[in-house]
DNA sequence: TCCATATTTCAACGATTATTGAAATATTGA
DNA sequence: TCAATATTTCAATAATCGTTGAAATATGGA
């Protein structure tokens, strides 16, 4: 991935509309959603939301396709996944060992509870 | 991590020039970096480098810490693992197993070759 | 064909952003 | 203290961004 296009698709998400657009076709799945669902769901006008989706197509984070008189958009997850590797690549010289434990880990999936305790 | 601390920490990295820093920070490790290095290595001018810091530290990417006359920056891994985490939460419903094979799989460290062969 | 639904296009507006140049501040060593 | 180095602060400017409202386009069903 060129800098550039990371630079593109991280400012496709650097939007709290988009980035809940984007979150939503995330935990969607491939399958993706209607546009008029994710309309309804987060609360914004039809032209905004077309507007917002034009800025993650272009960034090449989320796929369209028409079904009837919907458009189903989809989050693309390789790009998302390329996106993420492209930060931390070659993460502390490319010696995560160097690093302290868990420095250079990829992001690690937390379930937090009420309180963490040191173990 | 709340949406409007993601869409901080990415609007951050959504410029080219931070977006450098930010990823020379990361392969630079814990130690850090003094500023005039990054300067020097990208090529910016000390007052731009100093607005592009002060984006990054408050998103909470980056931390600094003077050293006689200079002043080292350093990435916030655990930040940035955050942030990648809260992209993927949730990913799928919570059932990537349910997905496509590698569709919630989290970054994966990419080392391409000069091409790609299908399996 | 006509109507309703679903989404997109277009123009306009105020708000935010990145860069520049000049000047200020902090630290070190002579 | 004085000069040199390293970085920050401040003001100004052009460019980009998100939202709104009104109108247009596409599809499906009566």
């Amino acid at each position: 991935m060129e800098t550039i296009d990371a630079v593109t698709a991280l400012a496709a998400l650097a939007q709290d509309n988009r980035l809940d657009v984007f979150r939503l076709l995330v935990q969607a799945g491939p399958d993706g959603l209607p546009a008029g669902s994710v309309a309804h769901e987060l609360g914004l006008a039809p032209n905004t939301l077309t507007f917002h989706f034009d800025r993650l197509r272009q960034a090449g984070l989320v796929t369209v396709r028409r079904d009837g008189r919907s458009m189903i958009y989809a989050a693309r997850f390789e790009v998302m996944t390329d996106l993420l590797g492209f930060l931390t690549d070659n993460c502390c010289g490319g010696k995560p060992e160097l690093c302290a434990p868990t420095v250079c880990k990829p992001a690690t999936k937390t379930k937090p509870k009420t309180r963490e305790t040191a173990p």
